[in-house]
DNA sequence: TTGTATGCGTTATCAT
DNA sequence: ATGATAACGCATACAA
């Protein structure tokens, strides 16, 4: 391989343009402080050399970075990409750029997470969810960066947070299943350990039962990974138990759609024989027929909130305000009254 | 707002535990040259005032980030989740970090965010596709960034690529539908420009009527984004036209189940009345009805290997070797025999 | 408008 | 095994 490469630094371009770093400096950062003419020949230099900044030289001498940095739980689950995306397009119009990592839905991990981004010096962080050891809410305190939690809103978080109300939806769309005469319900949630809006989908679930007088004890309750191939394997499992539900309830899209395809291979027809509903609303909602009941999340609109809120607090013009969002049903044929 | 945070240096760190800044980087980093009893005190120390390396600093002395970068024309579409999940899965366990960003298609983006990792000190960097202005690979050249290419595989690409032929794998597809007794096809591509995968699969298309004494040219072809209304815009346009094709190929599965929905919509049945396939194979190929005869890529593979591949080439054991991967015709229910 | 000089937090070399 | 110190590349306060 070649031995050494060149890469041109501030200083070689300065002496290619014949003018000082300072000047450089200048022409790249505030270049209305700079003559035209020393611009020029500047760009040209740079050009010609084909300087980039280094990144970690600048991040140091000026203490800003303009990058923001996202950690989500995983990349494989349409409703965070979709959300991203439009964070990322709102951060980019605002002159930032964004960093992404992923967990896996491990708390170790984000926490790590956390600090590899911080150290690289990003200005501003977006979580997921408002649940996490103390001690990293302590960590970004101390740190002082500017942290804003998205997918969950909660009144009394540390953190401020923009989203929606992942219990109270989940409760809607419950009480719309017993309006519907639905009295035997299955559960197929996400995994609950560390991750609230598992659980409070589920709580929500349970509230709504009590508020009709039955028992959430009765109900099924299986908990699986946020994949297709698992929720059928819950599906199945709850079927299969004693306890016959006319309908059962998943903590996502994905879980739901992963039901209705084994209830399809079990020759259950749907919603005939078993209803299903969802939670989320990702395009594969209405891909599957029939077409999933789920909650609608507005989750573009959550991230480029989520992305103005943020660079607020990252330019000091707000210590970071909450912001709930309203989700809302979608009644479709994966539902049926019962009769 | 608070006015000032402690940020802990080195430094820091160094006086808490008693030692030097030199004893708590190897500490950190070699920690088998120091004696247990500093380590002890150095990490206690780190503990206690909450210390992260700075990573600009660390990048500046170390001229080294154990950590690469990849850049992808966008999140939302599964098939480079997926990938880049396995991608950074193996990435981890080699010890290194994965950075993502995307272009949304952009060819001047793509540039920027390259420049962007670079600077970051990104040692290795993962691109989609060959296609892109020259000028940046001569850039990489120079910065002596080890580069390599996924999702697409060419003899002569001047990067190392790993990935399968696009174009062969569809001209395979093509030879069956051929075989299967359709002769009007129509094809709905993926914006071209720019994106040489789009490109290939309607070459191999056209390959394939060609070998058939068939005239491309007869061919609709409906340009369109990667999205399923698109999709199902395009298959309309199509259907519409004079030439009624009995097959409509679509460049990639999100494509056609655009099509499969609006053929739907349109009272059209598939496969009895139009023949629909995809490329790719996502999950969703499996999940509508019917299942969506596709090329099968394995996404995953590609995404370990590239990672071990560009492991070996940021540590200087390879130069980087191309690696052709095979991808399989899956023949579903939206292909018919033509009788 | 431009240049000079200093500091940012880390690693690595060289002594000890 | 440990400590002192010189880079690393850039932004900025200050001087001119």
């Amino acid at each position: 391989m070649p031995s050494t490469h060149i890469i041109p630094t501030l200083d070689d371009v300065a002496k290619a343009a014949g003018v000082s770093t300072a000047t450089v400096s200048r022409c790249l950062n505030t270049s209305e402080k700079v003559s035209e003419r020393s611009r020029l020949k500047v760009m040209k230099a740079v050009e010609m050399l084909g300087y980039t900044p280094n990144f970690g030289a600048r991040a140091m001498a000026a203490k800003r970075t303009f990058t923001i940095g996202a950690i989500i739980p995983t990349m494989e689950n349409a409703i965070f990409a979709r959300g991203l995306q439009a964070f990322q397009e709102t951060l980019y119009a605002n002159g930032y750029t964004l960093l992404v990592s992923s967990t896996a839905y491990r708390p170790d991990v984000e926490a790590e997470q956390i600090k590899a981004l911080i150290a690289r010096g990003a200005d501003g962080l977006l979580l997921i969810g408002y649940e996490r050891d103390h001690s990293i809410y302590k960590y970004l305190e101390r740190r002082g960066v500017p942290t804003l939690i998205a997918w969950a809103f909660a009144q009394d978080s540390a953190l401020p947070t923009i989203g929606f109300d992942n219990r109270a939806s989940m409760r809607a769309l419950c009480d719309k299943v017993l309006d519907m005469g639905h009295k035997k319900i299955g559960f197929i949630s996400g995994i609950i350990a560390g991750n609230d809006r598992a659980s409070e989908r589920l709580q929500g679930v349970k509230e709504g039962m009590r508020a009709r007088g039955l028992d959430p004890n009765d109900m099924p309750v299986c908990e699986s990974t946020y994949e297709i191939e698992n929720g059928a394997n819950a599906f199945e499992t709850i079927m299969q138990g004693a306890y016959t539900p006319t309908v059962v309830m998943c903590g996502n899209d994905v879980l739901a759609v992963g039901a209705m395809q084994r209830a399809h291979e079990m020759g259950l027809k749907v919603p005939q024989d078993v209803s299903i509903t969802g939670f989320d609303d990702i395009e594969l909602a209405r891909i599957v027929s029939p077409q999933l009941t789920t909650v609608h999340v507005p989750h573009r609109e959550m991230g480029s909130r989520a992305a103005e809120e943020l660079t607020r607090m990252v330019e000091h013009v707000s210590t970071g305000v909450s912001c709930q969002l309203d989700s809302s049903l979608r009644l479709r044929g994966s539902l049926r009254v019962l009769d």
